[in-house]
This record gives structure tokens, sequence and C-alpha cells, in this order.
DNA sequence: GTGATTGCAAATCTTTTGCACTAAA
DNA sequence: TTTAGTGCAAAAGATTTGCAATCAC
């Protein structure tokens, strides 16, 4: 199920993207086998820890490159930000409005039917459900 | 079902807003009874053609003023843009990619069952569906 | 070598804020 | 009057871009 390639310098190879130094220690970072929603500002952080040298603008052109290659998926949940998902797989998330956290929801666990049919002329693209928790009371 | 004052004066009131030139112009766009999805930008436009003197700072500030006083209804589907709705009622959305454009989905068009439960402490908010829409083809 | 990639700083875009001025009650 | 609201310009925060230096092949 889960996009597991022993070493990241295959799954950059696969995605025909040069395997730089900067594009390894990234790709180390997000494909370690779990799955993983990250800000930019947050895997530049990452990476600091890390000792890998990379720098912000770099951090950000990375992650459109890894989604443009299908590596990754952007998810838009709160104004002025964007979080970068490792699951490539169909699935859905509960957003923790107190944390700012993402957290996965198997598509097996969602039953969605009825969608009404888009406009003429367009096709549907991909569905998200975003469940808005919170630690306060009610809704 | 839908919102109909027969006059901002009154839903600005209701609102405990103080009914200012400014308010009332972007209330008289906003709610003219037609259900609207606008971003800052766009409102400010149209204030313009309406040859109302209104600044872009405080179409800001009015439309936060307006969500907190619960007429509004911001929904976040692109990275760093907001958009601000003024159909209050529960539903959901397509977004059209292509042209950047929301278009309302009435909750009882969509069947959406068996969603897990939220983490141990949090309560659900709300729930979110954004149909993405593009005139390009597949998924 | 040669073209792709990086880093930095500057630019851009959306949104927020500080503060003197104006207007509603 | 008194206090809330406004406008402007500046600031802030996230993201993108131009370009010379550097790296992968």
């Amino acid at each position: 199920m889960q996009r597991t390639y022993e070493n990241v310098l295959g799954l950059l190879r696969d995605a025909g993207l040069r395997p730089t130094r900067q594009r390894l220690a990234l790709g180390k970072l997000l494909f370690d086998g779990d799955n993983k929603h990250v800000t930019a500002e947050q895997l530049f952080g990452f990476a600091k820890q890390a000792d890998a040298k990379v720098s912000l603008a770099t951090v950000y052109n990375t992650l459109h490159q890894f989604k443009d290659a299908g590596l990754l998926r952007e998810v838009v949940v709160e104004p002025g930000r964007s979080y970068f998902d490792t699951n490539m797989e169909n699935h859905h998330h509960f957003f923790d409005e107190d944390r700012g956290e993402l957290i996965d929801i198997p598509v097996e666990l969602v039953s969605l039917l009825n969608l009404p049919e888009p406009p003429a002329g367009t096709t549907i693209q991909r569905v998200d459900i975003v469940v808005r928790i919170s630690s306060r009371q009610g809704q």
C-alpha cells in the first residue's frame, strides 16, 4: 500500500528528477516510510535539525517539483499556508484547528454517495473532505 | 431558506455592527439576495464599479467583521487566497480550478456516511467537501 | 563542458496593523 | 462629545523569481 522505495535515489530517478544533494536530503526526510503533512517552513526546520544545508527557496521549489512529479500532494485548509502530504492514496483529512495539524482518514472509512453531476464540460479531478475539529465545544 | 433582509441596515444592526457608509455599501453588494463567493480583491473591484469609496484595508476588515458576526463564511480552496461565501446554510462546493470559481452544492445532494470518530478530546466543527473540477481531462 | 539546480536577495502577492483623521450615536 | 470605524502607508508572512555560482552527468 505504502510507497516504500528502499532508497530515495531510485524514487527521484523514477520521477525524472536529478538526484541532487538537496533533493536527496529533503526526500529522505519526507519519504521515510511514514506518511507526513508538512509546511515548507516545517520541512526547512527539519532539514536544519538534520544538518542538511538547503535554502528555504529550494525547499519551496523542491516541494513543488515533488508535487508535479506525483510524489506529494498539496492540501489547502488554512488561509495563507500550504501543507504537503506524502500519502498519495485516495484519502481525506481531519484538520485540528487548534494545533494546525492534519490527520489522514482512509477513504474506506467514509461513504460519500450521490454527488451531483459536475457542470457540463468539466470533469471531477478530486474530492477533498476536510473534517474540521477542535478542542472547543460545539460547532 | 435564503437570508433576505429587506435592507442591509437592519442586517447590520441585528449583527451589532454600526451601519457606516462603507459597511452599507459592501453589505448591499454582498447581500442582494443571491448567494455569492468573493475574494477581498473582487469585492474591492465591485465597490469601485459601484462608485463606493472604500479602501482595500476596509474591505478586508469588513469581510472579517461580517464573518465574525455570522453573516459570511470563509472558504479556503486555493493557496494564498480566501473566498467569502454569503450562503450560511450547511452546504458544499464545486471548485473550478480553471476559473477559480466556487459553485454551491446543497447539502441534501450529498450523502456522507460513516465518518470516523474524531480524536479524543476534540469535536467536529464542520465538514467541508470540495469537489475539484476542471475542463482538463481525467483526474 | 553543458545544462540543470541552487542560494541568495529582491520582488510579489495577499493580508494585517499602527495611527491620525472622520463619522456615528 | 465620545468611541467606533476608516484610510493610508507601512509591515508582515508566505511564496516566487532573477541571476550568478555550483553541481550532476
